[in-house]
RNA sequence: UCCGCAGUAGCUCAAUGGUGGAGCAUCCGGCUGUUAACCGGAGGGUUGCAAGUUCGAGUCUUGCCUGCGGAGCCA
């Protein structure tokens, strides 16, 4: 007896085989009984009549309860009345073990309820789509840069001190050697790796200890970070533009079914081709002005900002050059304007905010120590990032990418929490 | 940290200051093609906690707790 998964039933029409899963819904119309059936790639409805299938196994089912575990055999049928397409005329049932009152009904849900139970939740249809849209982004991030020709550099989770010595970092104790700090970012490790290996990039879990609290923000995040030797700004924004289109019809051609059960709005998601707009900080303070915004030359954006910038434009918008002052203390100053960074952010559309952040680096040692001055760092602790600049200093630029937020752009979620299994929140650790 | 909103059955929500209800889930019964099936019945409550006003508080007042959204910060 053949075993198979409900995705792949459509080549075995007319053939008894068997599937193992668990029970996502039943219905009864007395001597007639649909037992919805899940496997995690597809929901499956089987048919019992009585008098068909035999007395034990029409009893049997009386037990099934919602997510209950289970095997069910019987002959695939093709037929329209089915979700999905196809049905199975059961003829055995096997039970691996009840389930006794699942808390997630057919009916609507709070969403802190389910975070509660989010083990569970992932077991919901819409949870699957967003699971597998951002398993494609993953995917298609990876297979972006691996095309390329770069390589991937793992940096540490536990870091001496903080990257750029503005963000709250989650500290802990580090055996006999005093304080470490959770990563916020592996953009300096991305640099020593691309002076060793030209072309990496950083992908893993980033930690934020700020108290924020907004539809935005995660404590802990997964971030990839590309850093090329060699490239400046211009460069830099090619790059994040081309790995953007590739990213975005990657999920389009790959998970269209996804993106229909979570009723996106394509449209927006087409667009994504290079070359994408470019605007410098000072032209996205002047559309802020034109629409009415105040807003003074010198700040930073806000997510209402970033809101109306993209409202502007039909697909991400790359703002490039913003003021030094705001930004962190490595990007290199704009050679034609020292009170500019050769910063860039990358806006989603609709709303969703900086997707992308990143600079051309400052690659001169004694300018790069004033910085640190300036910023009020601890020297000491960088260095090792200063001998990149002692040893074979050259031009280089590179960026992060937020995993969560593209994930939430490209499903066009509320909420950044169910972009992620188990999202680590201010209020929530568990489960 | 600051501003605003909310907390009633396992879940989602009703209830003019006057006997706390419904749907889903669970249990029982009915139905030969259901699509969050449907129909009938049953069980299920310290209305977040504490105090106050009142003849009477889920409802009004104060404090606290928890959660949600936003600001700041950022991906």
């Amino acid at each position: 007896m053949a075993r198979v998964y409900i995705e792949d039933l459509r080549n075995h029409v007319g053939e008894e085989v068997t599937i193992h899963g668990w029970v996502y819904n039943k219905r009864s119309s007395g001597k007639v009984r649909f037992l919805v059936v899940r496997d995690g790639t597809g929901i499956l409805q089987c048919v019992m009549v009585k008098g068909v299938v035999s007395e034990e196994v029409f009893n049997h089912s009386d037990a099934l309860t919602q997510e209950s575990s289970l095997a069910v055999t019987g002959k695939v049928k093709k037929d329209d009345r089915a979700p999905g397409g196809y049905e199975m005329e059961l003829s055995n049932i096997r039970i691996y073990q009840i389930a006794r009152d699942y808390p997630i009904t057919p009916k609507e849900h709070g969403t802190d309820f389910l975070m509660d139970i989010r083990h569970l939740w992932l077991r919901s249809a819409r949870q699957h789509a967003i699971l597998r849209v951002r398993h494609e982004i993953i995917k298609s991030i990876r297979e972006f840069f691996d095309n390329r020709g770069f390589t991937l550099l793992d940096a540490p989770i536990f870091t001496p001190a903080a990257c750029e010595g503005t963000s709250t970092l989650f500290e802990t104790e580090y055996f006999d050697l005093g304080k470490a700090y959770l990563t916020q970012s592996g953009q300096l490790y991305g640099e020593a790796g691309a002076m060793a290996l030209g072309k990496v990039y950083v992908f893993g879990p980033t930690f934020r200890a700020e108290k924020s609290k907004t539809r935005r923000h995660l404590t802990e995040f997964w971030m990839v970070e590309p850093e090329v030797a060699f490239n400046d700004l211009n460069d830099n924004m090619e790059l994040a533009e081309e790995f953007l289109e590739h990213i975005v019809s990657s999920v389009l051609k790959n998970r269209p079914k996804e993106l229909l059960a979570l009723e996106r709005n394509t449209a927006f998601l087409e667009n994504v081709k290079k070359p994408l707009p470019k605007i410098s900080y000072s032209e996205a303070v002047e559309i802020l002005k034109k629409k009415g915004h105040a807003f003074e030359w010198g700040n930073d954006f806000g997510g209402t900002d970033e809101t109306v910038i993209s409202e502007e434009f039909d697909r991400p918008v790359i703002v490039h050059r913003y003021p030094s002052q705001i930004k962190a203390f490595y990007m290199k100053r704009d050679p034609q304007n020292k009170d500019l960074a050769l910063a860039m952010d990358v806006l989603a559309p609709e709303g969703y905010g900086e997707i992308i952040g990143g600079s051309q680096r400052e690659d001169d040692y004694d300018m790069l120590v004033q910085r640190i001055k300036e910023h009020d760092l601890p020297q000491s602790a960088f260095e090792w990032y200063l001998d990149l600049r002692r040893y074979g200093s050259v031009p280089h630029a590179g960026f992060g990418l937020g995993v969560e937020r593209t994930v939430s752009w490209i499903c066009g979620l509320e909420h950044v929490r169910e972009t992620i299994p188990f999202p680590r929140m201010i209020y929530r650790l568990t489960p």
